[in-house]
DNA sequence: ATGAAAGCGCTAACAC
DNA sequence: GTGTTAGCGCTTTCAT
């Protein structure tokens, strides 16, 4: 085990000038910082994460707090994390916590006391619907640990960032797009009712709908969770409808698949009798027949952006950082024209 | 911040008794146990990581080491992993490394010399093709530190477990299943060729067409990267045949559902007029329609066992361990019947 | 069965 | 611009 004792001494310097060199510090000569960067390779010294952090407080570790991590969603938001991460030198943990802690304001406040005191993390992404819980997002704030959010709620008078697409914005296109190809009878599937996803991908939906001068038609509308199962049933219940739907806009692509399957299930075609549009672009839309018209997310962008954020935060940990208010950092979201959708049928 | 001290204090007694009390070890009162207990309880004491680490230099993390976090496999590998690790205490970080560095040795001794120096992982868990790799397991192993290897090729001479199921047997029931239903003519498309399982994989396509005295036929055999793509690609190739195929098998969910996306863009019938078969039972296997047949492997468990395997072999570090041989853990696959297989055309 | 003292490898604070 | 010193919070070693 090489210590940084060994390289100063190799190099004839002090303990504290490699310190200076590897933590890029100034006031150091450039003759010295080389020979150091020198004496690190040729012993091939790597510092010690576990001594670094006791006596920095810093872990290097981001932690990303989810419920599971499987799933399209927190998957490919978590690969773009990481990879960030790794760039920049820091882990990324995930951290699962259920939704009857995250639901239960005592044992919530419990479980991040331990889970902050113990991990200490430099940054936390939050997805929803952990995003959404302001009460969670004040217990870490008056922690000092900057958070990341991702998702289309923004949380006010807090110092972080809310990363997003403009949801409400990208759900009325989905739904101009059925309203374009003739479309009057549209069937809208709701995701879980505590992501602020769900409401304002509805938004969307009933904005193009009165903008388009039809009423929102309650009977068309059924509940969801974000699951193919959840996607097929209310599918079910739409197709076996007196008057159905001729087009069906699922909150995103797993109930979208639901949707398809069910058409199937009762001999009727996609998109020839029924128009299917998903959201997310996850990566089964283009893996399933017919492929799927959708909205592209940028999750690996959720990530990314998420991860950068935390870095800058983390490099200047000055408190006074607080004073700044909550910002939203909107991407740009993509319409994915597949073979989902098409005339209505007459 | 709480520390140690603080409890002791708190409970009237000396540090080492805290740490005692806290870290399971014997030798102490029940009485003064409970003490301890009750301070650590009312001052909210939650012991610091790095310190630990920096003393102990355990760092209570598992490392994943993959070549990204995305896909089925890993995805859910990591899942399993990701819930056994919480449960015990662990930390569980995804370490991507790219197939450049995997396959070049010079590059992979640096690599591995700086990650093991730097995050000092306390057990490292290898899925494929990493775990393929003995010159990979061979550095590891010298630094001390135990391996979980997932997949199916047997490393031996080498203290580690290698959970999997067996591959060949759950190959040759699933062509089995074709034969049954009267399929002569059966396609196989491969994965990638550095992956033990597309090797054992095709064993058990050919051990069973070979029983049933059917000669392997090698135009009927394509290759595939395990991707949607690359089976869909050769699922074209398959259906383009003069004498085409009534069944296929492909070695992973993804090229299967490419299969069949194909078949649907020439107008062929699934099952009815080829039949599909896949490996792995993905999520997608139960999203597409047809729903696919094919071979669950228990993925979940493969990460709660690599993560079980670790935890017992951190928490004995007798170097004497390092004799035992390497040993299998061979799990069941289950054969999951669905609707894209049927009896062959005539 | 319990405690006192040493020190893991690094960075912060302060001298020079 | 560079070096010295102290000490982060814990576990290990050794004494009792």
């Amino acid at each position: 085990m090489v210590r940084m004792i060994d390289v100063a001494n190799h190099a004839g310097v002090s303990l504290k000038t490699v310190s200076r060199v590897l933590n890029n510090e100034p006031h150091v000569q450039e003759a010295l910082r080389n020979k150091v960067h020198e004496s690190v390779k040729e012993l091939g010294y790597v510092p010690s994460a576990s001594a670094r952090s006791l006596r920095s407080s810093r872990t290097y570790t981001f932690h990303l707090i989810s419920r599971s991590v499987e799933g399209n969603f927190v998957n490919t938001v978590q690969s773009g994390a990481l990879r960030a991460s790794q760039k920049y030198g820091y882990n990324l943990v995930v951290s699962l916590m259920t939704l009857d802690t995250l639901n239960d304001p005592t044992e919530l406040k419990t479980w991040s006391q331990n889970f902050l005191s113990q991990k200490r993390p430099d940054g936390i992404i939050l997805v929803p619907p952990y995003s959404d819980s302001p009460i969670f997002n004040d217990i870490i704030n008056d922690a000092g640990i900057p958070i990341s959010r991702i998702g289309p709620n923004e949380i006010k008078d807090m110092n972080n960032v809310n990363i997003t697409i403009d949801d409400s914005v990208a759900a009325k296109e989905a739904t101009n797009h059925l309203l374009s190809l003739g479309h009057r009878r549209i069937g809208f599937i709701r995701g879980y009712e505590d992501h602020g996803a769900t409401h304002k991908r509805f938004k969307g939906y009933s904005d193009a709908l009165q903008e388009a001068g039809i009423k929102v038609d309650p009977s068309l509308v059924k509940p969801g969770i974000f699951s193919f199962e959840s996607g097929m049933n209310s599918g079910l219940q739409l197709l076996a409808m007196e008057n159905r739907p001729t087009a069906v806009f699922a909150a995103n692509d797993d109930m979208a698949a639901g949707v398809i399957v069910a058409a199937y299930r009762n001999n009727i075609k996609v998109p020839e009798e029924i128009s299917v549009i998903g959201f997310d672009d996850s990566e089964l839309a283009a893996r399933i027949w017919p492929t799927l018209s959708t909205i592209r997310q940028p999750l690996i962008k959720y990530g990314e952006q998420a991860v950068e954020y935390l870095v800058n935060r983390a490099g200047n940990k000055s408190k006074n950082d607080n004073d700044k208010p909550s910002w939203t950092d909107l991407l740009d979201y993509e319409f994915i024209l597949r073979e989902s959708t098409g005339p209505a049928a007459k």
